[in-house]
DNA sequence: GGACAAAGGTCAAAGAAAGTCAAAGTCAAA
DNA sequence: TTTGACTTTGACTTTCTTTGACCTTTGTCC
């Protein structure tokens, strides 16, 4: 296998966890035994937008390359996400989804704190259980709506 | 982490309170191990006018750096709102002061559509009448808690 | 008012990362 | 075997950070 596809696989596998990773070049390619620009080859051919990836760095000191992967279709993910949802979603279901759109790279980190708020149990506590989680779903999926007209 | 991160984090947790803080340059520069000239490279660099601050200063005997957040009052007037907030507010009541904190600029465009969803009364049309205007306020309430949070 | 001390301000040099680019190497397909 | 795409390398560039020497402003005390 190639020196590039091994530089390759070592950063989707850090990705992996939730998308996004941070490395510094220079402490990478020192690692891996090759030269600091190897790393910059790597991510222009295989960590490009339309690849799926944005890439963010910075020079001097306390400099840092950061990959973070975007959601492969926003609005089809969004859509899913919708009508996945039936009459009524809890708390911890409806927080799931939001946090795994957001890691997607659907939502945006204000986006989705302000869908957190607005369904979490504190903004629905004077409701009887019994009508919590209709309106969360109710809520969640009209804001999640809202998002789609945008991207869409 | 870099010096000049690390400073900067610590100024940003200082502006955090009040949106406006006052140091000694020499003293902060002392505790951190610095220099002091450092502290004014962090602020040259990461406090401008563009990213919303105004820095003021006075040399000799008794001098300082007052470092302020622009638009410091965009929390207070989301406060301001939260509080004038009653335990319960009728849809178009809660539509008059989302769109007015859009146009005060204390909300972004998105920030105010998400809100004017969730606070709608297509996501609340499965409440009982009576019970729509409470959650509506609730919700409101924990939405504008939540933009208080990031921007104060 | 002048001398001195106590701040903060400026600037340029050195250091620390990352970026660019072109030359050289590899390898498979035509 | 030639060609062309893909890799590897390293010299050089650009950007951001850190440091220190020197400057200016302000306050205080004769």
């Amino acid at each position: 296998m190639s020196l590039s596809n091994q530089i390759a696989r070592m950063l989707l596998e850090m990705l992996d966890t939730d998308g996004t990773t941070e490395i510094q070049r220079n402490e990478l390619a020192q690692s891996l035994g090759c030269v600091p620009s190897q790393i910059n080859y790597v991510i222009a051919s295989r960590f490009t937008p339309e690849q799926g990836y944005i890439v963010e760095s910075r020079r001097g000191g306390g400099g840092y390359i950061k990959i973070t992967r975007i959601g492969s279709d926003v609005p089809t993910m969004l859509m899913h996400t919708v009508n996945s949802l039936g009459a009524a979603v809890d708390a911890a279901t409806c927080r799931a989804h939001i946090v795994n759109l957001n890691h997607a790279g659907a939502l945006t980190v204000q986006e989705a704190k302000l869908m957190l708020a607005a369904t979490g149990d504190t903004a629905l506590r004077s409701l009887p259980q019994s009508l919590r989680d209709p309106v969360r779903a109710a809520l969640l999926k009209q804001m999640l709506l809202t998002i789609e007209t945008k991207k869409g």
